[in-house]
DNA sequence: CGTGAGTTTGACCAGTTGGTCAAATCAAGG
DNA sequence: CCTTGATTTGACCAACTGGTCAAACTCACG
């Protein structure tokens, strides 16, 4: 285990490289389907070796993990109170599925915890999420009150936006076995922008 | 393993017993993350006994799957072209939100199967899924180009649908974590319908 | 109540897995 | 070049896992 000091140069290479192959073997294979070796491996070490930079499985897992949450809701942290609603919503929603092209691997091992019912992440959920997802909720019923937008159940309207934007990533071994050629990305970002707009632009 | 012949009473009790158990600790585990001894002990048997029952635990698996996927998709299936297109569409989705609701362990072995890569699934899914999906594609299509729904691409449109539908079985925990006290399930529905109705209304 | 098929189990096995450890190797500053 | 701390590794361990097997038990039926 290196000291407490300035990382070297070469603990700064290998635990990144650690990490990067955790993100890849966690997220296709959960946290108990995946070994030590694997991930070992996968960044070029053995596995004591990897075990001298990480305490345990589950330290590389915490740490992935926490790292990821982060940037994961900092495209909600940007819904701003200031701007016109109906384009920070839809701004929202394709930073969103942009995450979801850019960091897939990101978001099925979000996803893999989630639908395992978050054994390792209630405490996380719980707290900081809770806290954003109310901040945002009542934000929108704001401008929902004010008719700005069309009323609807903000959460509702949250996790909708959650689940259209990550099942693109999530369920991608499915999406792209339907849509054969075609690259989903194509036409989603124009589904999800017309599908929000005719779903919030206000019925005056 | 029981012979050819009519099963016994015995071997219907128990060959249930443990595809309830297994559907149970398959669904919030996923296969890997899943012991036969878990399994065993969930229906109320010894190991050596379970496989007395099932040759291995990919057997299991595989006739749980084998039997899922059929009710899985027989919402989808019931889409009736002779229907007034919007109330299909949106009975089709209320279906769906009745299956996350009474069969959420279901869903979620799907889910972790095809967030995994679907490992297991890759052949059902090119097949069976894929003949079904093309056929009510075009069938969203006709009714777009009849005017009689709005237009939207058709496949983006199904799998926003399953994404909506499956995401408050699939991410229960997050999903009940985030509501408080509130049943998730008293406001998706009417939530649901609203965004389809708004959605897919032909604006003239 | 006896008998043969159906059912159950304890003991066991080989392969895998997370993790340890002492010894070997390497790298950088003096 | 030499020392010292950082890095790497082969050998190893205990726990767990999927699966086997022969022996024991139970049940329905004649």
């Amino acid at each position: 285990m290196p000291a407490d000091r300035a990382p070297t140069r070469i603990q700064r290479k290998n635990r990144a490289a650690i990490l990067e192959a955790a993100l890849d073997v966690f997220s296709s294979h959960g946290f108990r389907g995946s070994t030590v070796d694997q991930i070992a491996k996968a960044a070029g070490l053995s596995k004591p070796n990897l075990l001298y930079y990480f305490p345990s499985k589950e330290a590389i897992f915490n740490e992935l993990m926490a790292g990821l949450l982060d940037t994961w809701l900092d495209p909600l942290r940007a819904l701003d109170p200031e701007g016109e609603p109906l384009d920070e919503i839809l701004a929202y929603v394709q930073r969103k599925l942009q995450m979801s092209r850019d960091f897939p691997r990101e978001s099925r091992l979000y996803a893999n915890e989630i639908v395992q019912g978050a054994p390792r992440l209630h405490d996380v959920i719980a707290a900081d999420l809770n806290v954003l997802v109310e901040e945002k909720a009542q934000l929108l019923q704001v401008w929902m009150d004010a008719g700005r937008i069309n009323r609807a159940h903000p959460k509702h309207l949250l996790f909708s936006i959650w689940s259209l934007t990550q099942h693109y990533a999530d369920f991608d071994a499915q999406v792209r076995t339907l849509m054969g050629d075609e690259d989903p990305f194509d036409a989603a970002p124009q589904y999800l922008e017309t599908l929000y707009r005719r779903m919030l632009t206000p019925i005056s």
